[in-house]
This record gives C-alpha cells, structure tokens and sequence, in this order.
DNA sequence: GACACATTACGAACGCATTCGTAAAAAAGC
DNA sequence: GCTTTTTTACGAATGCGTTCGTAATGTGTC
C-alpha cells in the first residue's frame, strides 16, 4: 500500500497515538495501550480499532509479519506537526503566522536554547527577503 | 448572563464564525451567513443555529432589544487564539513552543514587520531569563 | 492435541458537531 | 389592517469520531 497522496489530517484520538509512536518508536498496539490506557483510561481494543482505521487512512504502517503486530507512523513528526500548525493558522490565524507564533511565545516559557534557535531561523528568514 | 468561568474550547465552524465576528465587529447573522454561505455555501439557519449554541456556550453575547440582534465575541481574539495555541501546544508538541513557533515559522513567509515583532519579542524574553 | 491466554477483527452503540426543514414571531410594505 | 418578507426558534436527521463488547484467530504451555 504505497501512496501517493498524503494521508488525511490525524484526529485528536489519533495524534495522541502518534504522540506515543514518535516518543517510543515503533510499537505494539498493547505498548500503546500501556501508555493511553493509564492516562486516560481508555480500553485496548479501543485502541487497537483507531489504529487499524490509522492503517487504512494511511496515517500508521504496520508489520503483519511478527506477531504481535508493530505499527509505527507513516509521516514524519515535523510533517505532520506542520500540517497541523498549518491547518490552525487557516482556521484561525487567517493565515498569516506572525501572530500564532507570537501566542505561542508567551503561552509558555521556552528554553534559551529554542529561543536560540528561533533566533537563528528569524536571521535566515530575514536575510533571505 | 454573566459567566466567571471561560467559555468552552470553539469547535471548527464556531471558530470560522468567531473569525468572521473579529474581523467585521458585531454583525447580524445575516451579515455573517453573507461572508460564510458565499464561501462554504451553508445555509442562514445553519449559521444561525450556531451562532445560538454560542451564545448558550458563552461564546458569543447578543442584543436582543434589537431587530435584528446583534451579536460579537464574548471573549478577545488573542485570549481565544492563545487557547487554541495552547490546546495544539499540549496535542501534538507535548507542551513545548519551540518547535510549534519554528513550524509556523517556515509553513508560511511573515511579513518583515512581523518578523521584526517577533524579534522585539525575543529580545524581551531573552532578557527575562 | 487440548487448554489457557494474548492478539486481532468486526460490528454496533453512543455522543457531539453540523446541517437544514419547518414553523412561529416580528417587521416592513402597501 | 392585511399581506409579504425577514428574522428567530425549534426539532430532527445526518455524519463522523470514539468507544467497547464479543467473537475469531493465533500463540504458548502442558
């Protein structure tokens, strides 16, 4: 199942999922379930359904070879992350970034090394225009 | 109706209302339905229904002395985009700002006048810490 | 192989957001 | 004042995300 186009945008339940994928690496619906579960509750095979329905949407591959089966995301991190800020910024931002980025800025407190960071991004973006 | 705890998380057609409401300051549903239905082409009492849970949800205030009523934002445009900020922040960047702002960053170009006020905004928190 | 246990699949229920039809109430036009 | 149009209210249908019960399949153990 290799595909073309990108997958649809990840639900709340499913980026939680992904959340647990990107921190520990490809996993087991029960190694999942380990995480959520004690957070939130939630039963395993409620689990596992959202994650067989992630396969089918393209957002999880999996390998059905070993038993149990291991799934892991099928987009990187930053991709989605970006579609997801993306998609915030067209709903609410009227599309223009300057302003989430400054909530983002002082919604919480941010290392000096990501604000180095940003710093750095902030040069290159202006030297560029 | 006077509320001390914050109104509810908007859901997504609220928040394509809200934007409709910052934007063009108190309106009617009228007045709302003519920037919504001719872009997404919902109907009046689609918006209008709406626009009514809102105001039960604490969102929205309206006049009813007035025919027809009039109805605005009950809270600031920047507190309900921080909170939305806030909720992506906790979803999906496990609750740091850093990538989020480098993100929003690089999905879209800001304007030079936005990327000096994020500087201004850097230089504060720098000198913060 | 028979049993117990873990894993996977499937179907259905539930809640919530969104939609609109229809009707009631109000205002405007004549 | 009566008719027409606009505005407002209400109820219900639809669709989607989420949840889990139950059954089927697979795996390990004795």
């Amino acid at each position: 199942m290799t595909r073309t186009t990108p997958p649809p945008m990840p639900t709340e339940a499913e980026v939680a999922i992904l959340e647990v994928l990107w921190e520990q690496g490809r996993s087991t619906v029960r190694q999942v379930h380990e995480v959520l579960g004690s957070r939130t509750g939630v039963g395993l095979t409620t689990v596992l359904k959202l994650m067989q329905i992630m396969v089918t949407k393209g957002l999880l591959e999996r390998d059905t070879e070993v038993r149990p089966q291991v799934f892991w995301p099928a987009q990187a991190q930053r991709q989605t992350q970006k579609r997801l800020v993306r998609d915030l910024l067209d709903k609410a931002f009227s599309g223009s970034p300057g302003e989430l980025v400054l909530q983002a800025l002082s919604v919480r407190r941010s290392t000096p090394e990501e604000l180095a960071e940003i710093r750095r991004l902030l040069d290159d973006l202006e030297a560029r225009s």
